[in-house]
DNA sequence: GAATAATATATGTATATACATGCATTATTG
DNA sequence: CAATAATGCATGTATATACATATATTATTC
């Protein structure tokens, strides 16, 4: 749908005025779309970030700090989403003998298995959530690239 | 900074699966240096877009269920938005005398002088955020019209 | 090495979303 | 027109963010 039809509004002042409402309109729809598919695992957007991030190191354990720093969206939430991840038994968590100031979180089996089961789904929705072509799609990442400064 | 820094992750299997993420990574800075904005003037990114959309329909009351049709984010949370709103004395709420089942709100005088205030900034802001050409946010808006299907 | 600063995490509060539910009112149906 | 369905809003719960603050631990500085 048309961002115009969609908010029922129109006259945006320039393409910048409305570049802003467009990516937050599409980006809405995508994180509503993800968090369809991983409501039927028991998981949120951001506790399946979580998982992600400590498959990545997996075996190795991470603190708390650099699951944070990998995060699309920065969270001073990360204890509260392990809280919840290590109630549902998918991780667990102990006190680094390094610094005893860190919390250190691993992956437990329960994690890898229910992100083995929900990845391959989660890959075909992001697969089929356009229609545009590889070209198009690839100058649309292009174009999002270099969209913020610096 | 390009996406791959900035969560320090590489190796998306596809463009599809890297634009997912782009979009939401970069529809999280839009509204971060929004909320930035706001927040001098009290308001959160919620509160702003209710009364933007009194605003639209001003001096013509609107129902709760017309203002969440038209928000970006589509919520089931206006009344609360509303509640907030009236606490700080930006709109008022009263029973529609058509529909008795209608709560209709209209933009207060405070209201209308806020968003004269915000307005300016905000589209100083929404201009800044990219360098990009007026071309390239134009194939940008194309190709995220484009992007979600029907 | 004691005092201070910085860091890592946890937690409290206000506000938000998603979802379910409840209540009043209006519309529909038999 | 009485019974039922649908609608509009409000509210409760779980989870999330942003921000402020607290606590424990480590690093720095004098």
């Amino acid at each position: 749908m048309k961002l115009e039809t969609a908010i029922q509004s129109s006259g945006f002042k320039n393409e910048k005025q409305k570049a802003v409402v467009n990516i937050m309109y599409t980006a809405y729809h995508v994180k509503s779309r993800i968090s369809m598919v991983l409501k039927d695992y028991g998981l949120t957007p951001e506790q399946y970030n979580v998982l992600r991030i400590l498959k990545g190191k997996h075996p190795v354990q991470m603190c708390v700090k650099d699951i944070a720093e990998r995060l699309i969206e920065r969270s001073s939430n990360v204890p509260r989403i392990v809280d919840r991840l290590e109630l549902k038994k998918l991780v667990k968590r102990s006190q680094s003998g390094i610094d005893r100031r860190e919390t250190v979180i691993t992956l437990a089996q329960a994690g890898i298995n229910l992100l083995e089961a929900v990845n391959p789904v989660l890959e075909t929705s992001h697969d089929q959530i356009s229609d545009m072509s590889e070209a198009d799609i690839r100058q649309l990442n292009e174009l999002l690239d270099r969209y913020l400064k610096e």
